[in-house]
DNA sequence: ATGGCTTACAAAGTAAGA
């Protein structure tokens, strides 16, 4: 069977019902998981997301802030989730997705995450959040490496992890290595959690570089499409026992261009189990 | 020219994004 799994960081899931319902119906997605929904258990949109075709959801979310979701059409369980930093902030879910094709035996695990953005000014010492998306990444690196963690050889990790990693990751490498998100420390940070879970980065393996990749652009932007200042804060990381399954992965811009949308776009990839 | 915009909020200016 086909999986098409989507990662977008909508920028609030009340105010952009309709452009998820009009993504879900062009795209079919299988799974959309969502970052920043901002928008707590109480207040989620469960009727509208039933009627969108997604009878399988799970909210982690908090009043006006953060928040990860995923959306079903095939059945889904909590796998739980984490929080990494001690922040109580709702930035991580595991789900197990129960595709009824199993020919393994391993769990097919998809974590969502929305891992923090850092401030403004690269340095612990002057600003708190920069030190907390440093530590977040750092537990997150040794909760990856700790086997007394439920952990599966069949695992996807999608989210907006708010680091641009590569050189061509970037719109200019030069002028924003002192730009939080691609500093050479939040990068080397990065590079450890995908080593300590074994991590293969399935957008650059159907995009490898030196291409541009970019899944960001800011409001600020007159034209963003004509500046094309992006960054490639969206990622979809796979262990190897995936790595094959994937077939096909392509950056939705389209949706980036609709009236009043997310900053981000969302990332969709195709799975052959 | 990276902050020019965008969001949430027991609402008029803050906080936060990145």
């Amino acid at each position: 069977m086909d999986l098409k799994i989507a990662t977008w960081n909508i920028n609030s899931i009340r105010i952009r019902l309709d452009h998820l319902a009009n993504f879900s119906k062009e795209h079919q997605p299988d799974i959309i998981a969502l970052q920043e929904t901002k928008c707590s258990n109480e207040h989620f949109p469960h009727q509208a997301l039933e009627e969108m075709g997604f009878p399988y959801r799970i909210n982690h979310g908090e009043k006006a802030y953060n928040g990860v979701a995923i959306l079903s059409r095939i059945p889904i369980e909590t796998y739980g989730n984490e929080d990494f930093n001690g922040s109580q902030h709702t930035r991580h879910q595991a789900v197990e997705i129960k595709h009824g094709h199993t020919s393994s035996k391993a769990p097919l695990i998809l974590h969502n995450f929305y891992i923090p953005a850092g401030g403004d000014v690269p340095d612990r010492n002057v600003n708190l959040k920069f030190g907390q998306k440093l530590d977040y990444l750092t537990n997150l690196a040794n909760w990856f490496k700790d086997d007394t963690n439920p952990h599966s050889e069949n695992m996807i990790l999608v989210g907006d992890l708010n680091i641009a990693p590569l050189e061509t990751d970037v719109w200019s490498h030069k002028q924003l290595l002192k730009v939080v998100s691609h500093t050479p420390i939040e990068v080397e940070h990065l590079k450890a959690v995908q080593k300590a879970g074994n991590w293969h980065d399935v957008m650059r393996h159907f995009t490898p570089e030196p291409e541009p990749l970019y899944t960001w652009w800011s409001y600020r932007a007159k034209d963003w499409r004509a500046s094309n200042r992006g960054r490639r804060l969206d990622h979809v990381w796979v262990t190897p026992k995936m790595a094959d399954k994937a077939t096909s992965v392509e950056v939705v811009t389209k949706v980036r261009d609709w009236e009043k949308t997310s900053d981000h776009a969302p990332v969709l990839t195709t799975f052959k189990l």
